[in-house]
DNA sequence: CACCATCGGTCTGTTCATTGAACCCATACG
DNA sequence: CGTATGGGTTCAATGAACAGACCGATGGTG
C-alpha cells in the first residue's frame, strides 16, 4: 500500500514496517529474496508484476535498506538484488503471515512447506523446529519444499520450475546464472 | 495494496494473506481492533482515514472472516467490529511485524510495548513470555503500555487518550461507550 | 559488417484505487 | 422545532498500477 501521506502520523512500529513493506508487491518481492531470486528478470517473469513497478519496488527496498544490489557481472554490468541483514530479519513475519495464509485463505492447504535444513522436520507456527527446540530456525537454516498433497504451479517460468525441488532458502536459483 | 487480478496466479499462502490483509490501512484496521477499537467512529478519528474507504475495509474484512460485526445498541441499532477466531490469528504475525518496524523503522524505539498480562514480562521476539516459557501468549493475555522513553502521542483522540493507560488487548477502550 | 537476442530499464496512455469533502438518514436531546 | 451523533453514501480530483512499446549496451552468428 502506497504510503500515502497519513501512515506518518500512526504513532505505531506497525505503520513504519508498512511504509516499507506495504506497498503492493514489496512482501511478495521480499519472499522471492528469500526463495533466492536475485534478478530483475527473474523477478518479473515469476510475479508477472509490470517492469515499471518493479523496478520502483526494487529501488525503494534498496533504499530502505531492505535489500542491496549486488553486481554480478561486470560487462555488461549486471546485478542482483539481495536480502541485508534487516531484510532477513524480515523472515519471522513473512513466516508467519504465509502461515496465516495457509491456514485461512487458502484452500487445499498451502502450496510450500518448510523444514529445518539441519533435521528435516517441519517448522511449527512461529517458525522453530519441533525437534530441536529453542528460537526460530534462521532462513539459511530452512529448506522449502512443494506440498505434494496439491497439483502443480499455476505457474510456468524458470523460477517456477527450478522451485519444484526441495531448496534451502537463499540459496540463487538456477537460472541462466550456472555458466557450466 | 489492492488485491488487484494478479495476485489470483501466485501459488503463494503468503498471497492469499495479502489479498485479506495487504490493501492500504487493512493490517491497521485489525491492530486497532486487537488495541479494543470497536466502533467505526473509533476507527475513523484513530486512524485518520477516509470513511468511505473504512467502510470498504471493515466491509472486506468481515467477508474474509476475519471481523464480525456485533450489534451493541438495539435503537438507533449500532455494532461494533469485533476479531473472529481467524482473526485474533492474525497477532503473530501482526505483532512479529510490529516488532521489525520498531528495530528498523522507528526511530526513538517503538511507541508501546508488550507484556505477559499474568506475570508482566515483557514478550520476546516471537510474543512468548522469556518468563512463564512455551507458546506465545494468546492475544487477551497481553498488556499492552505506553513506551515510556517517548514523547506523548502525536494524536489526540478518545482512542489515543485511551490507550496511554496501560491496556489489555482486546479489552473495549472507554469511549462513549461506558454509560454510567 | 548486418542482424538478432538478452538484460535491465524508461516512457506512454489507460484503468483503477484512494482521497477529502459534502451530503444523507434515523434517532435522541432540549 | 433545531441541533447533535453515529454510520454511512456519493462525488470530483488525484495518484498509483497496468500493459505494452521503446531504448541502450553488450554479445553471438553468418
Amino acid at each position: 500500500m502506497a504510503l500515502g501521506t497519513d501512515y506518518e502520523l500512526q504513532d505505531c512500529a506497525l505503520a513504519r514496517a508498512l511504509e516499507v513493506v506495504g506497498e503492493r508487491w514489496s512482501l511478495l518481492i521480499v519472499r522471492d529474496a528469500f526463495y533466492g531470486v536475485q534478478r530483475f528478470n527473474d523477478f518479473l517473469t515469476h510475479l508477472g508484476i509490470p517492469r515499471a513497478v518493479l523496478t520502483a519496488r526494487l529501488n525503494g527496498l534498496v533504499a530502505a535498506g531492505v535489500l542491496r544490489k549486488e553486481p554480478y557481472l561486470q560487462t555488461p554490468l549486471r546485478h542482483g538484488y539481495l536480502l541485508t541483514d534487516t531484510g532477513l530479519e524480515l523472515w519471522g513475519p513473512l513466516y508467519q503471515l504465509s502461515r496465516w495464509g495457509g491456514r485461512h485463505a487458502t484452500e487445499g492447504g498451502p502450496h510450500h512447506l518448510f523444514a529445518h535444513a539441519d533435521c528435516g522436520t517441519d517448522l511449527d507456527l512461529v517458525g522453530a523446529c519441533p525437534a530441536c527446540g529453542g528460537a526460530p530456525v534462521p532462513p539459511d537454516r530452512v529448506l522449502m519444499r512443494p506440498n505434494a498433497a496439491r497439483g502443480g504451479s499455476l505457474r510456468d517460468d524458470p523460477v517456477s520450475r527450478a522451485l519444484v525441488r526441495p531448496h534451502p532458502l537463499l540459496e540463487p536459483i538456477a537460472s541462466a546464472a550456472a555458466p557450466a
